[in-house]
DNA sequence: TTTGTTTGTTTAGAAGCCCAACTAAAGGCT
DNA sequence: AGCCTTTAGTTGGGCTTCTAAACAAACAAA
């Protein structure tokens, strides 16, 4: 069966093609390397089908040729694997206080990974987009020289973002109804390649999926801990939008109606209790926390995390516990089997995923908390801009193969 | 393009022509009569084939043809429906207090609709699945007696499924670990047609979908009003289930730590707070209210709230509050376009509505709660029943034929 | 050298789509 | 009445692309 939910659209033979070139490119993602022979008895396809695919693949320079087996009874195997040399996907990350970027080749190997402070929060909408288009032009154009077609690009935003990639809200950068896609469109000249915008948290749990190590995880969530608290979720192998595109609002789960003030106007909201200036707050307090020097932060709480100071292992402890009953919240929703912690709460995770996972058993329904796990990512800062470039690799593997 | 997720299946013509016959049937089932001509123009299939593409629906008994239309200037189309009488989907639901079956044709006709008290918490599981194989098979006998082919059966339960159907859990009938599924294919003679296990709530907002006419809304929940509050969740046109099939459990969501205990154990979950043994308290605090006795209680409610009754009418506020609160959650993390309050709610829901949506705009991030609506079902107790036919349906209308 | 194994190509066949031309069946106009 | 216009549906040919089966190529083992 093509498609069991395509809508109306009905198939035709260029379907079939564009199908199975994509059964076997992603094929060669998982298993490279291999021959025409192993695609075949892998897939089903017939071995001259197979031929005449990876013909075309070669021709469209996405599969390359690298030599033959040997040492083998019968003949030896033309082994194949994905050619990432004539490619680029780009993603690009905005936050309160930095910019990243990062780039992969189409085998999924990062070619660039950059990362530039910034005043988010400081400049206005229209100075942080020249600040982006700038970034995004340098990388171009060293992608460029190196004489690679881009792919696509794919912008984050801490915020949320509609489906026409106009940033409604974004309260860290202090942006709304910000047309953030076609002031990027103008900016670099309508470039051919498709230009996507989404919220941070998405793109970083498409990361995680890609990246992550958790295997082909088809329902995944990725929190991003830092001054707000954002989920990224896969629900089936999906990314989960909701009808406007602002599904993942985890930060705002009520947690304490008598919890401390929220930036929202409400209290007790998750990311008022478990976010990182409340986690500062307790572990630190003799610090004036500043969204702008979390990082220092961090690194001062893991310091004496591993140093065991009692201070701040209650701090983590009722961090992890907060979270646990917010996890226990999405694991009664959605039972994902595995929830990430990402952004901030990585490093901090060891501290963090006990008492997790104690308030997820304690809240869930179903048995051993539905069977959802507590990690800790395995990706760093740049997990944004890494799942925005592999949102493009996304499209490419199901089947939106860049003309010859 | 014929799929974006169908995983590593290569495609062939069989697939195509699967595609279009259910591009076909689709176009049918919702701009029935429509000719041949009709639909060439609106799925943009070529004239010739959508010719073969009927020829065949019709030898298969799918499509019927039924008569030319006149006074117009040009000949005389042929117009075409579905063909429902060959063929029946069944749908049955166990409850606490009743089972329900709904026999809908291939054009989603209601050919039966029977509901039959039952003690299912006084019953044993064993006992339980011998009165539902006992329905189903006075079903399938006047099913057989039309002479119609079965298309699929699905049966509801209140509970978590998994996804070999098996009753992990359903504390309203009793059950844990009833392997529900293979006891029925057992009571059944092991029958030909797919025989499936769902959660209710699972059911009842593809029910609500297909017959609750908010058209095709891709981002859909159904609240199940009862001892319990489950939800169904429909994400981007597909129902969400969660890695192990537990989601959508929407009572248990935390709403006041202080609050009255929860048959789970826990303290002011939404279904301590908002279900009907709450409401009953509230609205009637001479009744003892026995989860048997719903009903009664519900028309009480109703009748004195269109009366005025005070306190009915704030214990209905306070409902609606928390169900309110509840669905900010689901909008925040899920942001669908419409949440249908369903089960016991439903008759109430205009004295529900106001209050929920109150607290929807208060609790969620995106401006007017997202866009999320907050409606009454459409549909009577027998959603969950009309729903598993519906799913039967559903499989048809993706490709999965009979075959001729 | 012969035999067996495995790889990948070639050739023929079939399925099923599209296009264009055709037939069919009406109403409208002179 | 006769012809034109309009719309519906069929027919035949061409095209793409899958499959199956035969075949050629390259090597190891005996």
């Amino acid at each position: 069966m093509l498609t069991r939910d395509s809508g109306p659209q009905p198939a035709d033979f260029a379907d079939v093609r564009a199908t199975n070139l994509a059964v076997v490119l992603r094929h060669l993602r998982t298993d490279a390397p291999c021959s025409r022979a192993d695609i075949a008895a892998a897939t089903g396809l017939n071995k001259a089908t197979v031929s005449s695919l990876v013909t075309d693949l070669i021709e469209r320079r996405l599969v390359r040729e690298v030599g033959m087996t040997e040492n083998r009874i019968g003949r030896p195997a033309m082994m194949l694997v994905l050619d990432g040399s004539p490619y680029a996907a780009i993603g690009l990350e905005v936050n309160a206080d930095y910019l990243t970027a990062v780039v992969l080749d189409l085998a999924g190997e990062r070619l660039l990974s950059w990362r530039r402070s910034f005043t988010g929060a400081a400049s206005s909408p229209g100075q942080a987009i020249a600040s982006l288009a700038a970034l995004a032009k340098r990388v171009l154009a060293k992608v460029t020289r190196e004489e690679r077609r881009v792919l696509g690009l794919t912008v984050g935003v801490p915020g949320l973002v509609d489906a026409d990639g106009v940033v409604e809200l974004a309260p860290n950068l202090g942006w709304r109804e910000v047309d953030l896609r076609k002031s990027l469109l103008t900016a670099l000249n309508q470039p051919s390649y498709p230009l996507l915008v989404e919220n941070d948290a998405n793109l970083a749990v498409l990361a995680e999926q890609r990246f992550g190590g958790q295997g082909a995880t088809a329902d995944l969530v990725y929190l991003a801990g830092g001054a707000g608290i954002g989920a990224g979720i896969i629900c089936d192998g999906r990314l989960l939008r909701g009808g406007r595109g602002f599904a993942g609002e985890f930060g705002h789960l009520p947690i304490d109606p008598a919890g401390p003030l929220c930036g929202c106007g409400r209290r007790g909201c998750l990311e008022a209790m478990a976010g990182l200036g409340a986690l500062i707050r307790r572990a630190l307090p003799e610090t004036t926390a500043s969204p702008s020097e979390f990082g220092p932060h961090v690194d001062e709480i893991h310091q004496l995390a591993k140093a065991g100071d009692p201070r701040v292992l209650e701090a983590l402890a009722a961090t992890g516990r907060y979270l646990g009953q917010g996890i226990a919240i999405l694991a009664n929703l959605l039972n994902p089997e595995c929830v990430a912690l990402g952004g901030y709460f990585t490093v901090l995770a060891p501290w963090l995923i006990p008492d997790a996972e104690r308030e997820l058993l304690a809240g869930s329904v179903a048995g051993h908390g539905g069977g959802t796990r507590v990690i800790a990512s395995a990706l760093d800062s740049s997990a944004p801009a890494a799942g925005g470039a592999a949102h493009i690799l996304d499209a490419i593997d199901a089947g939106a193969l860049p003309t010859p």
